[in-house]
DNA sequence: GCTATATTCAACCAAATGGGTGAACAATTG
DNA sequence: CAATTGTTCACCCATTTGGTTGAATATAGC
């Protein structure tokens, strides 16, 4: 059971929050549980269709799920995809210590000159990938 | 220190590295330390001014400083927004917990019947439009 | 001063995005 | 069946986006 990072889903996960109004949707679905299409858009000064077209944005991404109940459909949010993100935004910091740390303390002193530290740090380099 | 998690702010972040060549720019620069913006162009199979507009990108959402030296921009990476975006989905977690939480007081209270609450809403709907 | 290098600015283009409207489809109800 | 309700589909429209190219600006080196 491996979770396949794909970058697209990624992108696709990041898109969809990147939008104020379909983050609050998100915001809205987690913490009223599953709600209608017509009670989320009742909620915004945009068109019905607009909404619907935006949850389809977040189904795509994953980030909600829809089950259908005769002629409503009840939209549900699922936090689940923001693992992915947390996990690629944890992997970036752990990245950026580790260089940090090759780098040492030196760096410290100022940001203008660095190219002694640089040469310094290369005789413990591990390599990680 | 208050975090002031301006909307936009955050949806310039998302926005950001929902594209997958930011995101790489991104983990170039965290891995590899401050870099000219044509060290950076020449990894990627585009026009060196596109990945300028890239890095503008990256900058305008604060995930990238620049230090101009000379004819030579210092490009670093900067992952201090990123806490602007974990704090907003360790939000929407929290009201997801939280709702889950009350669902189950709601139970133990000797409801029988589990959607009940959502369904039912339909008699307090306020009416869209 | 001239030339080469590093980078941005400006204009342009195709595709995607966010929004609107009206029609269509599906299901419930009188 | 006909009317109503819930939702999507198909278009249309303006703006943004990601990319291109060519010119402009700034600095470095001969």
């Amino acid at each position: 059971m491996g979770e396949q990072l794909q970058d697209h889903d990624l992108s696709e996960i990041l898109k969809a929050v990147s939008d104020p109004t379909r983050r609050s949707l998100l915001t809205t679905l987690v913490q009223e549980g599953p709600l209608r299409v017509t009670e989320l858009a009742g909620r915004y000064a945009m068109s019905l269709n607009a909404v619907s077209k935006h949850i389809k944005v977040l189904e795509a991404a994953g980030l909600a799920t829809r089950r259908t109940m005769g002629r409503v459909h009840l939209i549900e949010a699922n936090l689940d995809p923001v693992r992915s993100v947390d996990a690629w935004f944890g992997e970036l910091r752990s990245i950026w210590e580790l260089r940090l740390d090759r780098l040492g303390e030196v760096f410290s002193e100022g940001t203008r000159n660095n190219e002694r530290s640089v040469t310094d740090a290369k005789k413990d380099d591990p390599g990680a990938g």
